[in-house]
RNA sequence: GCCCUCGUAGUUCAAUGGAUAGAACAGAACUCUUCUAAGGUUUUGAUGUAGGUUCGAUUCCUACCGAGGGCACCA
């Protein structure tokens, strides 16, 4: 029974001593206050407790604090009433640093716990598609999804994780229908590196979507290549499918790596039609979807949705299908006891028709399936469209990010192989800190002056204090200053031990609520605390008794910012 | 038109129905002879509007105003 539960016995036996029969114990909360100097747990029952009790909330409170005050356990120091009648709870210096040494204790294994102990949970993100830009929401889903898979995993879960891409489909035949119209320079673009080869691909990704739109000529054209190249039927066009589809696939492993994210297996539209035709045949028999106009459709209406397509009046399946095939073909391959899938929010809609139909077909499929939804980026002046080719790349992006910092550590005097790597972690870092720092379903306003800051509430500032850390305690190795928790027992305790021993709450929490900016901005909260600390104080210093204290705190905040940040998928760089 | 999100300092974001609504950036003033100033200290400044539920509402409900997304063969 951890400290939380033992106080929350004891404020319900000290509720019955009041009167109150076990069944009528309202639903109270026990929480750290906002303010510290309010103690370390409070407590509203007492406020709840009001009107049943026909009494004042502050004359309850009392009461309550003076029966606890007869049964209180070792590690509480002090319990009393304050404001409007709340209780507050005040630990012992003894029980921190009982907590603090359990940090020392169990180093890069704290913060874990077993609560998804034996389970498997199988998660897709990313999801970019062959044949259009990597960009920079696939950054955002990405960031996501990695953060997402490594709480998980601290759970005690074994992960899958998965990506998913449309190689077939619409956006497919028009890049393939604006390579044909420059067939001449195929042979000429083919020299050149593969990263030439996909801005040529991309910019017919563009095109192509252009004349679907503006010409009607050519989009009865590329309908009907759409289906040519979904039935094979054409050598030609088959190879230079497998070329586009190539290139953009090698350019996806290079970002991921990059990103650190390393996915067991990629699913492909192509691969799960058969299993989508297979439930929409599925789906017809059982009446969940109809014909309709020529093609195979799901009346949402009758769930408070809409309807939507599953397989179109030229026989080809829609996104719909693909996803539901998808669905069923994860179960029969993983056996999962967890689903997660993360894309863009203006998908919400569409997921829960999606989940309603897998109900229908497989109710097991989708009770254990769950669909999160991110925001998306925008600029200032619109949304970013790969169809309108006004988009960042993911790659550009990191480049330009590493070059600023590159230019920041000109003047530091490290070698330029520690520069390079540097300015990769770092720059990885405050890219995936921008975007876990907010409500993952929240749009992000993207400017790149503003969302990408080096100071203050940022990636770098967390890795900095912990590279700050590392240096103290690479010190006190040299002076022979050892760890020591025992020293300072009586010592007033101060911000920074309090917000360490949070961290496995704070990352059940995160996990529970698929919610990794608890963790982002729990982990700003602990850097500042610790910057603060280490400002004022000087850890490594021979003469003062109290440095093997310090010492012991700064290695303690050392673990929980390396451990937190490896769960938000962010490394930590030796120096910087 | 219907459905879903969301409106918080000048800006970008927080706040499991609780106490004095937190940060960061920008602005103002300090701070490197001390373990890395990508740091620290101080300071100015906010809940779209109108009702309702509640001991207590940024949070829940209703209406309105405003933004974004989704609504039949894109993903």
């Amino acid at each position: 029974m951890n400290i939380k539960e033992q106080i929350t016995d004891l404020i319900k036996k000290a509720v019955i001593d009041l009167g109150i029969s076990e069944v009528d114990i309202p639903a109270f909360t026990l929480e750290h206050p906002d303010e510290m100097s309010h103690g370390d747990f409070a407590t509203n029952v007492a406020l709840m407790l009001s009107k049943p009790l026909k009494k004042s909330p502050v004359q309850i409170a009392k009461e309550i604090v003076e029966i606890l005050n007869k049964n209180k356990i070792s590690e509480v120091d002090k319990i009393e009433m304050a404001g409007p009648g709340f209780i507050n709870f005040y630990l012992s210096p003894s029980y921190f640093m009982g907590e603090v040494k359990k940090i020392l204790n169990k180093k890069e294994l704290y913060g874990q716990n077993d609560i998804l102990k034996k389970q498997k949970t199988i998660i897709e993100y990313t999801d970019p598609n062959p044949f259009k830009e990597f960009h920079i929401g696939h950054l955002m889903s990405n960031s996501i999804g990695e953060a997402v898979s490594r709480i998980i995993e601290a759970f005690g879960s074994k992960i899958i994780r998965v990506s998913y891409g449309g190689d077939v489909g619409l956006h497919v035949a028009k890049s393939i229908y604006a390579v044909l119209e420059q067939e001449s320079r195929i042979s000429e673009v083919k020299k050149n590196s593969p990263k030439e080869q996909l801005t040529f691909w991309a910019k017919s990704y563009v095109e192509g979507s252009t004349a679907y739109e503006n010409n009607p000529e050519a989009k009865a054209e590329i309908d009907t290549l759409n289906k040519v190249i979904f039935d094979k039927s054409d050598e030609h066009i088959n190879k230079l499918y497998e070329w586009g589809r190539e290139i953009s696939i090698e350019h996806f492993q290079e970002v991921f790596k990059r990103l650190g994210t390393h996915f067991a297996h990629n699913f492909w539209e192509s691969e799960v039609i058969t299993d989508a035709l297979k439930a929409v045949d599925e789906g017809l028999q059982k009446n969940i979807l109809e014909k309709s106009q020529g093609a195979v459709i799901f009346k949402g209406e009758n769930y408070g949705l809409h309807t939507r397509v599953f397989v179109n009046s030229k026989g080809v399946p829609t996104y719909e299908a693909k996803e539901l095939g998808l669905g069923v073909k994860k179960m029969e391959l993983y056996d999962f006891d967890s689903s997660i899938v993360i894309t863009g929010n203006e998908q919400d809609d569409y997921f829960k028709v999606l989940l309603t139909v897998i109900g229908l077909l497989r109710p097991k499929v989708k009770d254990k399936t769950v669909h999160i939804g991110h925001g998306m980026l925008r600029f200032a002046t619109g949304k970013m469209s790969s169809r309108k080719g006004n988009i960042i790349t993911g790659i550009s992006l990191l480049d330009q990010v590493k070059e600023i910092i590159l230019e920041k550590m000109k003047d530091r005097d490290f070698t330029s192989e520690e520069k390079e790597l540097m300015a990769e972690m770092i720059s990885v870092g405050a890219i995936k800190y921008s975007v876990l720092k907010q409500v993952a379903g929240s749009d992000i306003i993207f400017d790149f002056d503003k969302s990408l800051s080096f100071e203050g509430d940022s990636g770098p500032y967390l890795q900095y204090a912990c590279v700050r850390a590392k240096s103290i305690l690479e010190k006190a190795e040299k002076e022979g200053i050892k760890a020591n928790m025992n020293s300072e027992q009586k010592a007033e305790v101060g911000e920074l031990p309090k917000l360490l021993i949070r961290f496995p709450e704070i990352v059940e929490r995160a996990g529970k609520e698929y919610a990794p900016h608890y963790l982002a901005i729990y982990l700003t909260e602990l850097a500042s605390a610790f910057s603060s600390f280490y400002a004022q104080e000087i850890v490594v210093d021979k003469n003062d008794p109290k440095s093997p204290y310090k010492v012991a705190l700064t290695q303690a905040f050392s673990i929980v910012m390396k451990n937190g940040l490896n769960l938000l998928g962010i490394k930590v760089p030796e120096k910087m």
